[in-house]
This record gives C-alpha cells, sequence and structure tokens, in this order.
DNA sequence: GGCCAGGCTTTTC
DNA sequence: GAAAAGCATGGC
C-alpha cells in the first residue's frame, strides 16, 4: 500500500514511548517497533531512527500540525534547567526525566478523556476510550477518529453502555450537550486567564480542579496548569509541602509531568 | 473479597 | 465549611 511519509530532525533525548505512556494521551499503542495513532482525522505511525523522526500516513501526513503536536519547538533542555534550579527534589527529578514531551492535543479530545479517565487507572481508561472511538468515531481505514461532541451530544447513557464509562458516562454526555451548546468557551481555555480556563471547564458536570487542569495542560497549550492527582497529592505532602516554587509557575506542569513520572516509578519516598 | 485507580458530587456532621 | 459516603468497573 502506498503511504506518505514525513521526517522531522528527533530531539535530543526524545522519547516516544516514554512521550505516550506517561498517562497524558490513551491512543497510541506500539506495533512491530512502531507507534500507531489516530491524530484527528489522521491515521499514523511514528518512529525514530537515528536522528530523524518520521511520521507515515496513507495520506500526505501535515507537517505544521505534527511539530505543534509533539510541541517540536519547545526548549525542554531549558524547561529542565530552570526547573532543576527551582528545589533540590525537582533536580533530582528531572535528572529521572526520561524524554517526556507535553503533547499538543485536541481540547475536545483531552477533555473528554481525562473526564473518562477520573477515580480510574491507565489500562482501563485506555480501553474505554478504545471503545468509545471503535462505537461512535468516524471510520478511518483500520481504525477510528475520536468521536466529535456533535456526535456524542446526541446519545443517551444506554446507548453509551457498551463502552462500560461507568457512572462516567453521564459526565462525558453534559460535556458533549454543553460544547455543542456553545456554553464552553474554547477560545478562552486557550487564551483567557487560567482561572478563567478553568471556571469555563469545570461549568461542565463531572468536571472538577484536577479534570480540568489535565484538560487545559494537555489540550489546550496551558503548560501553567498543574494536575495533581493522588500521586502528585503523595509526592507534594513528602517533598514540597510549602508548594512549587513560584519562579517556575509559568512550566508548573512540565515540573508536574517530570514528579508524576518520578512518583510513579519510584514511589513517593 | 477488599483495596485501589491521573475524582467529583452529594450527603452528613 | 470540613469530612465522609456513593459512584461503575476491573485488575491485583
Amino acid at each position: 500500500m502506498h503511504t506518505h511519509k514525513i521526517v522531522f530532525p528527533n530531539p535530543a533525548g526524545f522519547s516516544l514511548r516514554d512521550t505516550f505512556t506517561c498517562g497524558q494521551c490513551f491512543r497510541w499503542t506500539e506495533r512491530e517497533s512502531r507507534w500507531h495513532g489516530v491524530v484527528g482525522e489522521q491515521a499514523v505511525s511514528v518512529w525514530v531512527e537515528q536522528d530523524s523522526l518520521f511520521v507515515e500516513g496513507i495520506t500526505p501526513p501535515d507537517r505544521k500540525f505534527f511539530r505543534t503536536y509533539f510541541d517540536l519547538d519547545g526548549d525542554y533542555e531549558r524547561y529542565k534547567t530552570r526547573i532543576s534550579a527551582a528545589h533540590p527534589f525537582l533536580h533530582m527529578a528531572c535528572a529521572h526525566a526520561p524524554g517526556i514531551r507535553i503533547l499538543q492535543q485536541d481540547g475536545w479530545e483531552a477533555l473528554a478523556s481525562f473526564i473518562l479517565s477520573q477515580n480510574n487507572n491507565i489500562p482501563r481508561i485506555t480501553g474505554i476510550i478504545d471503545r468509545l472511538c471503535t462505537y461512535f468515531g468516524k471510520p478511518l481505514g483500520n481504525s477510528y477518529a475520536f468521536p466529535t461532541a456533535e456526535r456524542l451530544s446526541g446519545l443517551t447513557i444506554d446507548e453509551l453502555s457498551p463502552i462500560r464509562a461507568g457512572f462516567r458516562a453521564k459526565y462525558l454526555l453534559d460535556a458533549a450537550r454543553q460544547t455543542v451548546e456553545g456554553r464552553i468557551n474554547f477560545d478562552r481555555c486557550c487564551q483567557g486567564s487560567i482561572k478563567e480556563a478553568r471556571e469555563e471547564l469545570t461549568r461542565i458536570y463531572g468536571v472538577g480542579i484536577k479534570v480540568a487542569e489535565c484538560a487545559l495542560l494537555y489540550g489546550f497549550n496551558r503548560l501553567e496548569a498543574f494536575p495533581i492527582d493522588v500521586w502528585m497529592a503523595r509526592a507534594m505532602s513528602a517533598h514540597l509541602p510549602e508548594g512549587l516554587p513560584k519562579e517556575i509557575a509559568d512550566i508548573a506542569g512540565v515540573a508536574q509531568q517530570y514528579v508524576f513520572h518520578y512518583v510513579r516509578l519510584n514511589g513517593s519516598k
């Protein structure tokens, strides 16, 4: 089958595995040393060879889109330097930080995904989202797009039951309906103050601070968002009881990702 | 079988 | 207001 391929210089230390499995996204799987996923309506495979990052699809992958998606213009060396300097514990977390980059995912997809993440574990979240896409997403060859808010907004709880989301189904439907009705201002999530952005999202039934912060960090390019889940809460009380140093408030989300990864691997001690 | 998982809403004190 | 219960599901 004929395919199209684009190539980027691979950023130093960038790890697809760490980036895709660190809990920020749920739709990438590894097969035969390549990562397969759907972004928007593009089903692609991605891999690293020597110093190059390849993105391949049936249709030509949009170069600018993927440059943004992988945050290839983000200076992660600079982020690590600043975060390391802010606190000894952060210095250690950075020293163990693998090549994670914060993906710039679609806002609606990130919002919906993290609504489904609450009081749940990553393997099961992945399963629910996989079923959600298979049942309700637009078919794309062998895979499916993430379903639109429009599609989901017309469903009932019963119709959503095959995805086995449990009590989260009603939250997802409220998010879809409010989005379609124009009650959630996505521009404000991207460009308003972080407080305004939070208010915009927590208007949704079932969206609290944690889910809002995740959606903002992963889906709305807000690096200052700082999600605190049970893992982060343990790490913060053990190592940063005074809170995150304010001089890195603008990149708190990046620090969060390194700490989250560190404590999941090593425990909070 | 109890506990936990990238929590939030509702109820109760 | 703070604390606890209830919520669906599945892996361990």
